[in-house]
RNA sequence: GGGGCUGUAGUUCAGUUGGUUAGAACGCCGGCCUGUCAAGCCGGAGGUCGCGGGUUCAAGUCCCGUCAGUCCCGCCA
């Protein structure tokens, strides 16, 4: 037969009459005895075949012994059908092949799963046959989204003079951050390479050879817990560059955000995006990645709580309410769900009343007099049918676990509009965390600068200095982290100072980078996107693992290759690696 | 590391208070059928109830452990 002469998404009334080959998937099959449907199917689209016993040119046994998934060449006539017959489903359901000839190129086992419909099976069915499931038309459509996203992001970011490099994937690792990846060296013994938890040094050690607008979208390895919106080998695009503030970077950012948003989906994002401060973001949604899409924003309620007789709010350093219309929609059971949430975020618990026609009921209703109960419903402008929830407890925590209900109130109450994209930097991180033991942690990363006039101000009271760190959260997503950097070698040592790193340590991790900074550093700063994130928002999906073509599981498994697996003694013999038997 | 949910036919699920031979739909196999597009009709095959242990006269069902998937907390600069 001859090579394919159109695609299964490519016929219309235009080509009636004319000859064709097509190859494909066998979609689907509808036997009727002398007559015989068959929807043909490729990236494109999906064309029927008809094949009638009396104009079939070939074995039509062998049609009527044709599988789902069966891989078929054929030659027919392309024929208009009766109006009454069209599909409006599909762009060529004007049409079908009038069948004379066919040739089997492959039959197909009986399948493990429907293909045409992905929850017919559980995923880790679906993970182990992936390449059957990248057949959907779900996933095809996820990973053309992506192939558009990599395109647009390539050519904004070229356009503007960013130049792709890349970076070794074989690296040194070092001890800040997650846990690395490691790769032994055979021609080293016991000495071992790690894999980029991102190109971070790589990136700025560019900016100091002079190459002053970089980017690569590059894959990065984390060996941490996974989550829906977290693989163990994930995509970024790194971005950095010279002679720049944190306004310069945003201001760029939005542009290719906006680019990419605008070819890939066609939708408008307004620009300049939103600001806020992460102090602010804590304080009004109790998170710092605030879904804007709805409001529900947390009210501080210490005031009134300590008016109470409700003993609970005595001790709490912070009480924070977060107010909701539509009571009548909060059943005790879903109250209780609620309560486990604020647990699972370290609240002792959830506090709650109803409001009513000037009064309160339910919950801890009975805690509030008449009077402080006529002064709320003044002055915090409850209306009837109002519901309030309440978290007492470290400000943080009372923060996160009515942030955390904020949420689930806005799914239950049906609030996210799933078409709309709220982007918002957030800004003003703290520079340091601090760990259990109290010692200072970097909130963002050691390379990000402090917002400090002065070198010896980092000397003072380091649990206030802010970074010159920026997020951007789309609808909630974390989609991009990065900062300012520090430049002066002298305030790069301080850091690792304050982070207890000591002068060995510093010298045989990060020796080479603080020499580096050394020879003539541009100011510079820079950020990375989570790619895979953004697909996930471009394609509407709410899993990671939809837009990578082959995506791990939740620990890390490979279902379809049985990745990781166990390998052979001479291997482990030539890199030196005993394992203990335990 | 901790918690929630899930695991029964090829697949998705049902399976009551622990009680006879574990059911349905789709898929598969066979038959009928010339206008379907989730085709229809008739018939058939198909099960170590994730795995291991325990309680019991009796376990898919209860208990303990374990493995796998998933969601969350910790963790992920």
């Amino acid at each position: 037969m001859e090579h394919r002469t159109h695609t299964c998404g490519q016929l219309t009334s235009k080509e009636n009459d004319l000859k064709v080959v097509l190859n494909g998937w066998v979609n689907s099959i509808r036997l009727h005895g002398q007559i015989i449907f068959i929807d043909l199917r490729d990236r494109y689209g999906k064309t029927q075949l008809v094949f009638d016993s009396k104009t079939f040119l070939g074995d039509f046994e062998i049609v009527k012994k044709l599988s789902l998934e069966d891989v078929l060449a054929i030659e027919g006539i392309v024929s208009l059908r009766a109006q009454s017959a069209f599909n409006k489903n599909i762009i060529t359901g004007q049409i079908e092949i009038l069948v004379s000839n066919i040739l089997l190129v492959n039959e197909a086992k009986p399948l493990p799963f429907v293909i045409s419909n992905r929850n017919s099976a559980e995923e880790n069915l679906r993970l182990k046959y992936r390449y059957l499931e990248l057949r959907t038309e779900e996933l095809q459509n996820n990973l053309i989204i992506r192939h558009k996203a990599y395109q647009a992001v390539r050519s904004y970011l070229s356009n503007n003079d960013f130049l792709e490099i890349e970076t070794p994937v074989l690296m040194k690792s070092t001890p800040e951050g997650a846990r690395d990846y490691l790769v032994p060296s055979r021609i080293h013994e016991g000495r071992f390479y790690a894999l980029p938890q991102s190109p971070q040094l790589y990136k700025q050690i560019l900016m100091i050879a002079g190459f002053d607008r970089y980017f690569q979208i590059v894959k990065c390895f984390r060996d941490e817990d996974l989550r829906s919106d977290r693989q163990p080998e994930f995509t970024q695009i790194d971005i950095e560059m010279s002679f720049v503030d944190e306004y310069h970077v945003m201001d760029y950012m939005e542009k290719l955000t906006k680019h990419v948003f605008k070819t890939v989906k066609n939708i408008e994002l307004d620009t300049p995006f939103e600001k806020l401060t992460w102090s602010k973001a804590m304080d009004s949604y109790g998170s710092d990645k605030p879904d804007l899409r709805f409001e529900l924003k947390l009210t501080d309620f210490k005031e009134y709580a300590l008016k109470s007789s409700f003993k609970t709010f005595f001790e709490a350093d912070a009480i924070k309410t977060v107010i909701v219309n539509n009571a009548d929609l909060f059943t005790r059971k879903k109250i209780d769900n609620l309560t486990d949430i604020a647990k699972t975020c370290g609240a002792k618990g959830l506090a709650w009343f109803k409001v009513g026609n000037n009064e309160l009921s339910g919950g801890i209703s009975k805690f509030f007099d008449e009077d402080l109960s006529l002064e709320m419903i003044e002055t915090l402008n409850l209306s009837e049918n109002d519901i309030l929830f309440i978290v007492a407890d470290s400000h943080k925590v009372a923060c996160t676990a009515l942030g955390a209900i904020r949420i689930e109130i806005a799914k239950h109450l049906n609030l996210i509009d799933v078409g709309v994209f709220k982007p918002v930097w957030i800004t003003d991180f703290p520079m340091f965390d601090h760990d259990d033991m109290d010692q200072l942690t970097p909130m963002h990363h050691p390379f990000t600068a402090p917002k400090i006039d002065n070198i010896n101000d980092l000397n003072l009271d380091q649990k206030n200095i802010l970074s010159r760190a920026y997020d951007l959260t789309i609808n909630g997503n974390e989609v991009a982290g990065g900062s300012i950097r520090n430049y002066d070698p002298k305030i790069q040592s301080k850091i690792f100072e304050l982070l207890k790193m000591n002068k060995d340590e510093i010298d045989s991790k990060f020796g080479f980078f603080i020499e580096a900074l050394k020879y003539g550093t541009p100011p510079h700063g820079g950020i990375a996107f989570g790619f895979d994130r953004l697909v996930m928002l471009l394609s509407g999906s709410d899993n990671i693992r939809d837009v990578i073509a082959f995506p791990k599981t939740t620990s890390a498994n490979s279902l379809m290759d049985n990745s990781p697996s166990n390998v052979s003694n001479l291997q482990l013999e030539e890199l030196n690696i005993k394992i203990n038997e335990s």
